[in-house]
DNA sequence: ACAGTATTTTTTTTT
DNA sequence: AAAATACTGT
């Protein structure tokens, strides 16, 4: 046991007092880099030893797992083994772990599915399909997004239902939708019939995680005594990116809302009041409005839990002032937040360093070599930079860059392992083998790897499940009773019997997931189909299963009592910082990852890119106020990732969905006041040129064009720097490194981890024998194709039109393709190629179309120049049109 | 039933 | 530019 002192004599006061404090409620307004997790794990450690807690009655609640095996890190460091017998998760996991044990109470059984979002996709396609419902119009994206707004504010399918459809009952057939769209009616029945058939399916989503472990508490007295006598102590970190189901969950489980006497002094075992809860965040941080949270809890903290202490942690212990002053500037825009001065003794440190470059190829390539020059002129490690964009797309360009200087790095994030193909495949047999009712997963495998078995068999199949109100896999073992043609037949019993022996397998073997795998690879044909192919892909599939397998292999080994189920559980829950390595383990590459990822993380020297109004923030963003200042506070967190150096570099031209455009810089890049920025390159050639600086010219804009005039003989740093560097001639460095650059080229099948020299030859999926889970896990990401020419310049630079005004809305310009210019669209009204504008029609004008002839108008959307019509057509149909191109005449 | 071809959409961010 | 989807012909 550790004494007293040596938990709290190396901190600040505010810090201590944290650790220290006693009560009820303890709201910790942690600011960026001010040492949260050293205080959440200090005053766990209080807890237990100046408390006399025991370690079970503790719940810790993390954002990500990997972030959850840390803190157990920490806590083993400071209070012994005894970390380990200690709940320190994220709420899903938790949630995941409560529902095991009781979710029989809500009807669900054990071996329950978790879908992810492609599983639930196809959920909500299947029930579209049956309820006739135009999924074009609303897409399976757009109702999911819907029902998850629902779940994370604890709207009842039930309720919707009676709102809007009262006279809908789940797993009814044939109900007719109001034609013309009440809208609402459409979600609260898609939403009902949703639930039902993941209850029929004894499958949950993400969300229903939280939602139903609340359902749990709730409607059972005696699961929610268990575990609030059993958890004494709730601590939840990064508090302001909980939802308000998470809220709630965290309510029940503290047994705030039971009714009993707060015990001011209740700090041992047993139930005496409500549970103590601590929760740490900083409202500067919350970035994920977009799936639910709510900046409300923190901010509400105070008025929801009586008698709350807020402690506030001002101190920064990470950056410079410069980058503190830089965050502290930008953050400054945003409205209506509690002001908060971060500060820190390091004192001034270098500038920022800004760079604009024409493209985005050029920005990569400028970001490489100067990562190549940092590494040998001021001794840097790779594997303190770290290189952050907005959008995972962006990391392409990155990563070509980086592959041609032959840098090592590691992307985090993109496609994730479980989500490619080959993978989900494999999982759908364990999942479907494990919990049979599962039915997307069991119609998933049907026919995969083929075995003629298409959707006719399958139609088939799902007519006998929905007459006999079973599942699809008793349909399946009905083969005979369908009356499907011999072949099919044939092909069903192949695949009944086949999944017959693999669950016989699996409940002989359930200890041993690695061989079940194994059986499920070779037996169901998976392996087979693609090492007989010749597609080049199929050989890095081929890899990534037998990584799975692998993946098992060590699950087993570092589980106490493994389980095919716990396995898939594993497998449901990562997430992408889950593949960072641990602190303390040097991955030896630049890490590449948005900017959503790299909360909570600190490297040295960090790159923001990509800094234009479209890009960052995102185009999609800008339209609404508390939208953008969601990016805004993104732009925090990444300015307030970096230690000692901050680069921000943009693009003039960046290309979008194929196309270029010309982007404006970013309205973050004006919030950074200009004396802590020390521009590289300030213009692009381009701009240059339109804005009469001179100079300009970019015809012999190649590659290395960068290493112009403004660039050499620039000295910045000095100052007691740790890098302590200046930049003297800046030229060369780039290219002259990596020796495998081409063999790294060729590695990028299948993983996307480390390329470049230091790691030498082909990656491959855990090369490095790290672990899944705990220490940094190597189940790598992204796909790959072959990077090679570094893809086409933009060439044709848009005619002079107008400057670089920084106002209205107006961010990004297509360039268009030298010819002239596309007639005019008339503004407001949109006018479409036809010369049909969708504000002349109304809903019931009747037009006629050059092949179905005669119809009635029956909807509009108007989305300008794409807009659609909806036409009935009678006995032709009911037809979607883009009036742009149809051929059509209003009558 | 499926392979091959044409067309359409896609980009936020993630547990 | 790439991937998903729809369509067409065998």
């Amino acid at each position: 046991m550790r004494a007293a002192d040596d938990l709290i004599g190396d901190l600040n006061p505010q810090q201590a007092e944290a650790v220290q404090y006693r009560g009820q409620a303890l709201l910790i307004g942690a600011g960026a880099g001010s040492g949260k997790t050293r205080v959440l794990t200090r005053r766990i450690a209080w807890i237990l030893t100046q408390f006399g807690a025991w370690p079970s009655q503790i719940l810790a609640i993390t954002f990500t797992n990997k972030a959850a095996a840390e803190m157990r890190e920490r806590l083993t460091g400071l209070i012994g083994p005894v970390a380990q017998r200690m709940w320190v998760s994220t709420f899903h996991s938790a949630c995941v772990r409560i529902l095991r044990r009781d979710g029989e109470q809500i009807g669900l059984k054990s071996g329950f599915s978790i879908y992810d979002t492609a599983d639930c996709e196809r959920l909500v396609k299947l029930i579209g399909a049956d309820l006739n419902i135009d999924l074009k119009r609303y897409t399976p994206r757009s109702i999911l997004a819907r029902i998850s707004d629902y779940k994370n504010n604890l709207q009842g399918w039930r309720e919707q239902l009676n709102t809007y459809a009262a006279d809908y009952k789940p797993g009814q057939k044939g109900y007719q939708l109001g034609r013309f769209g009440n809208v609402e009616e459409l979600y609260a029945v898609v939403y009902a019939e949703y639930q039902h058939r993941l209850a029929m399916a004894n499958a949950v989503d993400f969300d229903d995680l939280i939602v139903r472990t609340v359902e749990l508490l709730r409607g059972c007295p005696m699961v929610a005594e268990y575990y609030r006598h059993k958890f004494r102590y709730i601590l939840v970190d990064e508090y302001q990116d909980t939802n308000h189901a998470q809220y709630v969950l965290v309510r029940e489980l503290a047994g705030v809302d039971a009714g009993e006497r707060p015990q001011p002094d209740a700090v041992a075992a047993g139930r005496q009041g409500p549970a103590w809860i601590t929760v740490v965040g900083d409202s500067d941080q919350s970035i994920y409005a977009f799936r639910g949270a709510d900046i409300r809890n923190i901010q509400d903290f105070e008025q929801d839990f009586p008698n709350a202490k807020t402690i506030m942690l001002e101190q920064n212990y990470r950056s410079t002032q410069t980058i503190l002053d830089a965050a502290n500037a930008v953050i400054a825009h945003n409205e209506g937040r509690k002001p908060k001065k971060l500060w820190t003794a390091l004192g001034k440190g270098e500038p920022i360093v800004g760079y604009a470059a024409d493209n985005a190829q050029q920005e990569a390539a400028w970001i490489a070599s100067e990562i190549a020059r940092l590494h040998v002129e001021a001794g840097v490690a790779y594997s303190d930079v770290a290189i952050m964009y907005r959008a995972n797309a962006q990391s392409r360009s990155l990563e070509e860059a980086l592959i041609k200087a032959g840098l090592p790095y590691q992307l985090i994030g993109g496609t994730r392992f479980y989500e490619r193909r080959e993978v989900k495949d494999a999982i759908a047999y364990l999942q479907a083998i494990v919990n049979p009712a599962d039915d997307v997963n069991m119609r998933r495998i049907l026919n995969v790897p083929k075995r003629g078995l298409g959707a006719r068999a399958e139609s088939l199949v799902t007519m006998y499940a929905d007459t006999h109100a079973a599942t699809f896999f008793d349909g399946v073992l009905h083969v005979d009773e369908l009356g499907a043609p011999t072949r099919t037949a044939t092909q069903l019993r192949a695949f009944r019997d086949l999944m017959t022996a693999l669950r016989e397998f699996a409940v002989a073997h359930d200890g041993k997931p690695s061989e079940i795998v194994a059986e499920v690879l070779s037996k169901s044909g998976l392996l087979e189909e693609l090492q007989r192919s010749d597609d080049p892909q199929d050989a890095s599939r081929v890899e990534n299963l037998s990584q799975l397998q692998s993946v098992a292999a060590e699950y087993e080994q570092k589980t106490p009592d493994p389980s095919l189920a716990g396995f898939l559980e594993t497998t449901a829950l990562v997430a992408d910082s889950d593949q960072l390595p641990m602190q303390g383990e040097d991955s030896g590459s630049i890490t590449l990852m948005t900017l959503h990822t790299a909360k909570g993380l600190e490297y040295p020297v960090v790159f923001l890119t990509g800094l234009e109004q479209g890009t960052f923030p995102h185009s999609r963003s800008m339209e609404d106020t508390s939208e953008l200042a969601e990016e805004r506070r993104l732009a925090y967190v990444g300015i307030t990732r970096a230690q000692r150096r901050l680069y921000v570099t943009r693009a003039a031209v960046r290309a979008q969905w194929g196309q270029a455009a010309e982007m404006m810089p970013s309205q973050f890049l004006d919030e950074i006041p200009d004396e802590l920025i020390d521009w590289k390159r300030r213009e692009a050639g381009m701009e240059r040129m339109r804005g009469g600086w001179g100079n300009g010219g970019f015809g012999d804009d190649e590659f290395g064009g960068w290493d112009d005039d403004d660039f050499g003989g620039v000295s910045y740093g000095g100052a007691g720097s740790t890098f302590g560097s200046t930049y003297g001639s800046a030229r060369g460095t780039g290219s002259s490194y990596g020796s495998g650059s081409s063999s790294a080229a060729r590695s990028g099948y299948g993983s996307g981890r480390s390329y470049g020299s230091s790691y030498g030859s082909r990656s491959t999926y855990g090369g490095s024998g790290r672990s899944y889970g705990s220490s940094g896990s190597s189940y790598g990401s992204r796909s790959s194709k072959s990077y090679g020419s570094s893809g086409s310049r933009s060439s044709s630079y848009g005619s002079g039109s107008s400057g670089s005004g920084r106002s209205g809305k107006v961010t990004t310009r297509r360039i268009a393709p030298s010819s002239g210019s596309k007639p005019k669209q008339n503004p407001g009204a949109s006018t479409a190629g036809n010369g049909l504008s969708i504000a002349d029609f109304q809903i019931g004008d009747k037009i006629t179309h050059d092949k179905f002839g005669l119809g009635t108008v029956v909807d509009l959307q108007d989305k300008g120049p794409k807009s659609v019509i909806t036409v009935d057509f009678g006995s032709d149909g009911v037809k979607r049109l883009m009036l742009a191109v149809a051929p059509i005449e209003k009558l």
